[in-house]
DNA sequence: GCGTTACGGTAACATCCGTTACGGATTGAA
DNA sequence: TTCAATCCGTAACGGATGTTACCGTAACGC
């Protein structure tokens, strides 16, 4: 194997590590001895793959992005219809299983570190405006004949309705369960006329 | 004036450093010593008002959420209808300008802090179960003769949407400006039949 | 007025943090 | 085989953190 594809594939790993340790101890336990020991490795390697630990958390949060992009892209090519399209991608947001809910916690603690790292909270913008058109053009794809301002409108509230239920969801599962996460969801683009 | 008076005041002071340093400089960076510097004292009076850390970020928890409990009761008693008890309490919700925009920062930083505190996370399950109560009552006037379980999916919409808006526009206030939250707001309401 | 008590600032403690320096091990080429 | 380079674990460093101990001081009862 490569020296190159060597060095992605520990990036990654340590990048996992980063996401293992803050969906499980937090932000506030987020140490580089924390990740290295969740990698099985030490901190020595750690700090040879990345210059700092804001490289490390920059690179778990790119890479948290673009797993979740082709996640979507893939259900957006599979599904039947615009409008089966534009409820898969939002579902998948929701935080239903264990997977899903680890990624609620990871996001927002990503997000709570952005508080103070300037290329945190760009990383953030930048993510979530392409999140906001990918989901403005499968509304508008499901809506045919809405003027633009309607598809903006509507893709945000659909966009923080599903970011709120997988928060809501992710500090307390009891409360939310999946299938109360899923009715909201689908109640709420039932009440757009946007519904199978 | 009492000693207890002075002690709970102090409390408080605190209590909204430990907000100014969670705005403003994120979880990471909320120590004993940044509270006090934020509160104009040293570290010495904070630890004699509080037992530990644990501690004095678990007051400061359940002071904002009394704070907006007893804004959310206000608004509520002065509005002139259901619907529009429900749409001012919802709207408190969001971040719409500095002093909200504060807010939903440091409710974000407490939701991270919680992953690794059981205290805060309990107390985040309490306000968040009673924050539903209220909006599913709510909805319930607003919307007279739905069946129960139609109120309570809608209540769910509605604090998830305004809870994600928050979230979104506190990110990145220039990519959701207060008109277009509201806006959002709106939508949803008179999507569900719940608009003026 | 005086002694006691509670208050709060100072400074220290042990620990943990991010980061750096160093050294042994492994690899690949000559 | 040998030499050089790369990799990565070890250990240390300076600094920051939560917490504790100590001490001066101001307020209150007698």
């Amino acid at each position: 194997m490569s020296r190159t594809a060597d060095r992605s594939a520990q990036g990654e790993a340590l990048s996992r590590a980063v996401w293992s340790v803050l969906a499980e101890q937090g932000l506030e336990r987020l140490t580089v001895r924390a990740v290295a020991a969740a990698a099985g490795c030490t901190t020595g390697l750690v700090m040879h793959r990345f210059p700092n630990r804001q490289a490390l958390l920059l690179h778990a949060r790119q890479l948290l992005h673009e797993i979740t992009r082709s996640r979507v892209e893939r259900l957006e090519a599979e599904a039947p219809s615009p409008r089966a399209a534009l409820r898969a991608v939002l579902r998948q947001g929701l935080a239903t299983d264990p997977q899903t809910r680890q990624e609620a916690v990871v996001w927002m603690g990503f997000l709570a570190a952005a508080v103070s790292d300037e290329d945190l909270i760009a990383e953030h913008r930048r993510n979530n405006r392409a999140w906001r058109t990918r989901v403005e053009r499968l509304t508008a794809a499901a809506a045919p004949g809405w003027p633009a301002e309607r598809v903006a409108t509507v893709a945000l509230a659909l966009i923080a309705m599903a970011e709120g239920v997988a928060a809501l969801a992710a500090a307390d599962p009891d409360a939310f369960p999946a299938a109360e996460q899923e009715r909201a969801l689908d109640a709420t683009l039932g009440a757009y006329g946007l519904g199978e």
